[in-house]
DNA sequence: AGTAGATCTCTTAGATGCTAAGGGGATTTT
DNA sequence: AAAATCCCCTTAGCATCTAAGAGATCTACT
């Protein structure tokens, strides 16, 4: 059986689609939870967290407060409760926007990616090991279909939305 | 397309590990907000759609109001509403335990499957269209991976908890 | 058997954080 | 300029969580 035989000849055990999708489902699930445990150790509720994370991935175009609440799912409303906390924890800071002075651009505080790095921190690292075990081949299907999927699951929010208003 | 060999040097765009973990942050992040539109579109909030699939995920030994209060990561309390809930929309029974009369076993409802899983439907069936361009080798390595994954996300929560209360 | 302690779910009170609706200032359009 | 729109914030009300403890049941020990 050819199954198994590759360059590197590492042999995975064999998976069908719907497991390996059984697999993700599981650890999107556990996710879910650990998040929770991951914002508490910080002082933060899940959707504070969930925003700090919006925030660090847009270092480069700070995100408004209505682009933060579209993103994270909640009200303009809630959104000024997160940035009050996140803002007195010492996260993050509103900015004036220079261009329109309705907007507040919340831009993250220095210590704040290596505060919440250091949470994530022991899990990261036990996966840079587990990414040790795979070929550069095998890392690149990985990724690839990471990105697909999470490409989905962004589209499928994405409609989840427009047919949820309608 | 030829599949099946690695050797072949299927097209996937090259990947580093980092690269890699960055794909599956956005697909956590992203699940983690389409947690909130799925439960919305189905009538019940994060944790009691959270509680479902764990539920759902038991059927060979239905989980009692305190583990599922465990893996949800709430107290009994909370657990009591959530059942309340689950159960007055259709979703799941109250069912005393034979052998223990202080325990409650939380069944799934016959459809409560179907009606999940009628949401999760158009990402499903599009996320079986991706895994149909990859090789039985490579979908081995992405349900070897993601088992992996989830297996450390389990670890790591358990290690949350414990530190957490200590 | 009988009793003390542990275990399990549920109740209650209080706290938290969300939505919905609307206000006031800034910007854009007419 | 005036009108309409946009953006963030405020407020009131609601949903749902935690913490603490009650009541019922089980287990272990004498």
């Amino acid at each position: 059986m050819l199954r198994g035989f590759s360059v590197d000849g590492k042999a995975r055990p064999p998976a069908t689609p719907a497991e390996a999708l059984a697999a993700m489902d599981r650890l999107i699930a556990t996710s879910l939870v650990a998040q929770h445990a991951i914002a508490q150790r910080l002082g933060l509720n899940v959707t504070d967290l969930t925003c700090v994370g919006h925030i660090l991935g847009a270092v480069d175009a700070p995100l408004t407060a209505g682009e933060l609440a579209v993103r994270a799912g909640v009200t303009t409303g809630a959104i000024t409760g997160v940035v009050n906390r996140l803002e007195s924890a010492g996260f993050v800071e509103r900015r004036p926007d220079p261009a329109d002075r309705r907007r507040v651009r919340i831009v993250a505080q220095d210590t704040a990616s290596r505060r919440i790095h250091e949470v994530y921190e022991p899990f990261y690292d036990r996966l840079a090991d587990v990414f040790a075990d795979y070929s550069p081949d095998e890392i690149a299907v990985l990724g690839d279909w990471l990105t697909r999927a999470g490409g989905l699951m962004t589209t499928y929010l994405a409609e989840l939305r427009e047919r949820g208003d309608a």
